[in-house]
This record gives C-alpha cells, structure tokens and sequence, in this order.
RNA sequence: GCCAGUGUAGCUCAGGGGUAGAGCGCUUCCUUGGUAAGGAAGAGGUCAUGAGUUCAAUUCUCAUCACCGGCUCCA
C-alpha cells in the first residue's frame, strides 16, 4: 500500500501502482469524468501512469491550467493524426499549446498549401477520431530506436528534435494511427475533446530562425463542452469591439494616411487631447518626484549615434543619414533621445551634490521598422516616447530605481491597470558579443535591477537574451484585447552610455567620477500606451481624461445660444464640453451621445434656461435630476480631483 | 523581411463576365420636439493599382501595393 496526499491534507491509502484516474475514481465517479491530469509530487503526468510510492497529488480539471494545458497538448496531437491522414507525407516540427488552444507547425508535401478553407474539413477529422475515443498510450524509448521510428517515418525535423535529447528521458505517444514525440502528459483517450476549432493558418520559422525554413503553423482551440466553445466565440467577438484601431477610428482619435506613410499616425483633435492629458498627468507626478523637463531637436549628427554605438548596431535597418549641402555632413532622425540628454549633461561640471540629475523629454523618435511589423498605434515608426534619463551616483541607484517603480504604479493605478506582467530582461550569457560594455559593468546592472525588484516585493519572470544592447531591463507588459502582450513602462540601467559619452561628475574626494544612467519610460510611448488604454476602457476613458467630458444637448434650436452660454460657463473651469446641436429631436441625441461614451449628458430646454440650470445624465445611468450651471461645475471638478488625487496618494 | 487571408461609398457590409447596391453618416427641406433612433429629397464609387484572358473584366488569372492574422525583429 501506498500513501496519497490529497490537496486537503487527507491521506488516503492505494495498492501500488495506483493510477491518477483510480484516484479520481475513488473520490467520486464524476470527478473522474472530468478530471484531465494529475500533479505526483509536483510533476505533471498522465492519469494512467502508475504511482509506485508514497506522494502528494492534485488532480486538474478544465479549470485548472495545468489541466487546460493537457487537454490541449493531446488536441494538438489529434489535429496532427487528422491532418497527417488528410494530407499524407506532412513532416511535423513541434505542437505546443499557449495561452488560448494550442499550435502545430507543419511542412506539408511539396506543391501543398493549406488555406483556411481546408481548417472545416480537417475540423471534422478530428471531432470524428475524438468520437471514437482513441486511447493515448505513453512509451519509453531508446535514443536509437526513436531515431530510427522517426526515420522510417520521414520526420527530419522530429530526428533534429532528438538528436538533442538525452537518451533514456525520450518519450512518445501513440493514438490512433499517429505516434508523436513528446514529453506529456496527456489525456486517457481523444473522447474528452468535444468541441473544436482551427481558428488560423499563419507562417513560422522552423526553430523560431528567419534562416531556417518556414513552417505552416495551424492554431486552434478545443474545449470539453459545446457550449464552451461558443461562450468562447461570443468573447473573442467583444475583444474585436475592443481593438484599439477600430475604437480610435469610431471616436476620431487617430489615424493614418499612405499619402504621409506606413507607421506614421496622425494624431486627431481628440486623440490630441487625450494624449496632452497623459502629458499633464505625468508631468505633474514627475515634478513631483524631482525631474525638470527639457526639450531637445528631432535630429542629431550621425556621429552622435556612433558615439552611442546605436549607428553600428541598428544604422543600417534605420531612416538613412539626411544629406545637407554640405558635401559628408550627415544627420539622422533621432532614434532615441539618450545621446541628446547626454549632451545635455555635459553642458556645465557637476558636482556630487548636483545628483541625481533627472532629466525628462516627451520626445518623438523615428524607426524605420520593418513592414510586417506595424500594428495600430502599438508598432508604429515615429513615437513619442515619454523618456526621462537619470543621472545619478551609483550609491543612489537603487532608490532611484525603487523611485521609478513608484511612478509607475502611481501611473498603472490611476488609468486602473491591474493585470500586469513584470520581466527582467538580462543578457543571454551565452552570447555577449551582443552586447556592449564590460562583465563588471553587466554584473552591476544586473544585480541592482534584481535588488530593487525584490525590496519592492514585485513578482517578476526573468528573460535571458532579452536585454538591450547597452543595458539590462525591468519591462512592465499588458495584454491587449485579443491578450497579446505588449510592453508599456520600461526602466533601464545603463553603465555603457556614462562610458561612451565620457560623462563625469566631481565626487567630494575632488576627483572624477562616472555616473550611473537610467533609462526610463512609465508609458513606453504615447502611441502604445493609448492602444493598450483604449482596449483596456473600451474607449470609456476616466473622467479626468476623455476628451470629451461633457456633452449638451439643447431641447430645440430655441436653446442653443443657452447650451453655448452653458458652455463658455464650463470651459472657463477647465471642463472640456462639446453642443449636440443638430435639428434632432432630444431622444435621438441622447441616444447618440450615450453611444460615443461620453460621462455626462446635459439637457437644456425651458425650464433650464429659466433657472439657469442643467437637467443630467450620466452615461449609462440616465437622468440625475437638475441642478445649477455652478453647482454642475463644481461637481464634476471634484469629481476630476478625487479620481486623480486617488492615484498621486 | 517571411507565410496565409482580405481589398466595393466617409463607416459597416451585400452583390456579381454586360461599367453597381443597402444601412449608418453627410447636404438641403419639413418638423421645434423633455430623457436611447421624427419625415422627405439629394450628393457621394476609375469596385486598391497594373497587366493578361475575353466581343465585353469591378467580377476570372497573374503581379504590385495596402490592410488583417501569425513568424522574425523591436535601441
């Protein structure tokens, strides 16, 4: 007999031998319907797998990840038997699931392509094979003999794959007519997958190399219920509503034109006030925390970047050198504004008492990235990046680190950003001529990130290979509607740039000293940090920042010198108002108003301009009663007040 | 840059080998209406661009460009 630990802290004794399903089955035989995997002492495994000693188990069910990730490993596998019975002789490279279904990469025979007219059919393939229950069954195996499995089958990219592995840890599983390399674990049988669906065809690089060959990946999703898959549906069709691209054309925030070019978004009138509102937002919490704006030129002599190092690294994917008529003067759109502020720095001595220098620049800034890489507002070739550099002694790095943490909760808490990714990104050791400046100054970068990260207690993944090329990195990510990540707030250390600009300060020794910079940007860019805000609110921005805050609507024509009377009244106390003064009839402009998510509805009529008053409405909650011009005033400035003074405290 | 898909009015989309349609929006007129769509008339399109097939192409084929979904990249 064996002992089993449950999650409870109950023990329970099994022969041994014991499966993950007798388990489930002995608690209760609905359990053992749903559950999909099991955790022994920590590893994920098969709910057949025999357990030969005392453990610590937990069973996964569908809400579990653990359990959603089997599930859809096998999935993978089943769209792999089923596409490899449709389209006989596909070489298969890897089938790992992500955050929503799963993926397979496949080489499909020569002259084959699969497009999304295929993705029904081989759909019903796999509902057909799941229909049957195919069991799925583990084996250990030999180096050798997977070698020669997979040869015999023609799979080169599954023998690259074990060529890699250690002999005696290579597995493979076998349903049906498919057998697959793959660690596991997976589903007792096909049966459970009941509903399914192949949501895109998209290219992919074999081994995730531009060099190697490019690989169709097949993404889908599958789900134990019908019903499941719907809900799912109806979900992924409300994020689409979500997309930045489409709300910022609904309420003219932005846009684009050919005619200007690719990447370059035009900023509309109330994008415009959006975005100043952001400015203002953090201007004010910067003063607050010591730093003094400046202002630097959109372009800087080419040898500025190559004193950066950024010329040699990035020159030739870049905006090319402008000409002057000057025969070898040359001048590039400034990239980054790193090499301007420290130019900056270097205007006068400083002192030891002088740091930290803190200096901030909303500056826009020029990439020429590649075309496939453009996407809305979040990927785009001229940006606006809300960039500050720290100068300081390397004595004061830490705390300023921890200081521009602090700005970025202050920032992630006003705009009600709760789901964040934090990530160090560190050099890839394996690989450092990557990058520049020495170990030492690595070394020290490195750790003072990790140190401020744990003293503030933030949860962090770390990322070898992700640094930049001078520095390493604390990256804050957000998910986008459709939950893909993108990274917002970043903060760099950087001992590299002090080094290449020679930058110095006098220490109270009277000697020379370099200082430390950080590199950093609460929002990331102004254009990506919109995008990201604009899927996070649906466009129902806070009060405080929507461009519109206020919106009039006269009874009749009679009204509108009143509602612009109204107006003047409330733009003189700072409160952004707009008049609805089309020949419509009032229900029709309440209803348009409502629908552009604008947070107060002002209705003027008779009895208003009698009283000098306004009747209310705030969006989505309908009529609030009338109350005076002032008082209205009044009302919504604090209402501004609290929602900021929320965040600053 | 690479792979697949899409491209029809300002927006959302229908249509289809014989040179175009709806709803919303826009303009004008009627209506001056009290808390989620009042009525009428009108303007607006080289059917992304270029080539090919055809008596005839917006429709079929190819190329290019852009966009969308991924991959790679992201100072």
């Amino acid at each position: 007999m064996i002992k089993i630990t449950l999650p409870d802290n109950s023990v329970k004794e099994f022969d041994k031998g014991v499966t993950g399903l007798e388990i489930a089955e002995a608690i209760s035989s609905r359990l053992a319907k749903e559950v999909l995997s099991i955790s022994v002492n920590g590893e994920i495994r098969d709910l057949t797998r025999a357990i030969d000693t005392d453990a610590t188990i937990k069973l996964h069910l569908w809400d579990d990840l653990e359990g959603r990730t089997t599930f859809w490993h096998s999935s993978a596998h089943l769209m792999a038997e089923a596409i490899e019975s449709s389209f006989p002789g596909t070489k298969f490279g890897i089938g790992p699931t992500v955050d929503n279904g799963f993926y397979y990469d496949i080489d499909l025979p020569e002259g084959k392509v699969l497009s999304d007219k295929d993705l029904a059919g081989i759909e019903q393939k796999m509902l057909e094979l799941a229909r049957t229950k195919e069991e799925i069954t583990r084996s250990e195996i030999s180096k050798a003999d997977a070698l020669k499995l997979f040869t015999d089958k023609g799979d080169p990219y599954k023998i690259e794959l074990i060529t890699d592995l250690q002999d005696g840890t290579i597995t493979t599983y076998h349903q049906g007519n498919f057998t697959d390399l793959c660690r596991g674990p997976h589903l007792p049988n096909m049966g459970f997958i009941k509903a399914i669906k192949l949501t895109s065809i998209a290219g992919a690089y074999w081994r995730g190399n531009e060099k190697n060959k490019m690989l169709t990946r097949v993404y889908g999703i599958t789900f134990p219920k019908q019903k499941l898959l719907e809900e799912y549906l109806v979900l992924l069709e409300e994020a689409k509503k979500r997309d930045h691209r489409k709300i910022g054309k609904e309420m003219e925030l932005f846009t684009f034109s050919a005619a200007v070019g690719l990447g370059l978004p035009l900023w509309l009138p109330k994008g415009t006030i959006l975005r100043e509102q952001l400015e203002k937002f953090l201007k004010k919490v910067q003063k607050k925390f010591g730093y003094e704006q400046v202002i630097t030129p959109h372009i800087g002599d080419v040898g500025l970047y190559k004193t950066s190092g950024h010329f040699q690294k990035y020159g030739k994917d870049s905006f090319q050198p402008i000409r002057t008529p000057n025969e070898g003067e040359e001048y590039m759109l400034k990239p980054m504004n790193c090499p301007h502020h420290c130019e900056i720095f270097k205007f006068k001595p400083r002192s030891y008492k002088d740091l930290p220098v803190r200096m901030a620049e909303f500056g826009t800034v020029y990439r020429y990235e590649q075309s496939g890489e453009l996407h809305g507002l979040t990927r785009v070739r001229s940006f606006t990046q809300d960039d500050a550099h720290i100068f300081c002694r390397p004595d004061q790095l830490k705390e300023e680190f921890l200081k521009v943490i602090d700005i970025i909760f202050i920032i992630f808490k006003a705009l009600d950003f709760k789901d964040y990714a934090a990530q160090i990104s560190l050099r890839d050791p394996n690989n450092k001529e990557k990058y520049i400046g020495s170990d030492e100054n690595w070394e020290k970068a490195e750790n003072a990130i990790i140190e401020a990260c744990a003293e503030k207690g933030l949860k962090t993944k770390t990322e070898l290979g992700e640094a930049a090329f001078y520095g390493p990195k604390l990256d804050f990510m957000i998910k986008d509607a459709l939950g893909r990540s993108w990274q917002l707030g970043t903060i760099q250390v950087d001992y590299n740039l002090p080094e290449r600009f020679g930058l110095e300060y006098i220490g109270a020794d009277d000697k020379r000293h370099r200082p430390v910079m950080i590199h950093r940007a609460p929002f990331g860019s102004m254009e990506r940090f919109v995008a990201v805000l604009i899927e996070h609110t649906a466009g129902k921005f806070p009060l405080w920042l929507t461009p519109d805050q206020v919106v009039i609507l006269p009874i009749s024509e009679k009204y509108n010198d009143y509602a612009q009377k109204v107006s003047n009244q409330l733009n003189i106390s700072d409160i952004r108002a707009v008049i609805d003064d089309r020949n419509e009839k009032i229900g029709r402009k309440i209803r348009d108003n409502e629908m552009k998510h604008i947070p107060y509805l002002l209705i003027v009529g008779e009895k208003e301009f009698e009283s000098n008053s306004v009747s209310v409405r705030r969006q989505g909650e309908g009529d609030q009663g009338s109350m005076s011009v002032d008082a209205f005033a009044e009302f919504i400035g604090k209402e501004v007040k609290d929602q900021l003074s929320e965040a600053y405290n």
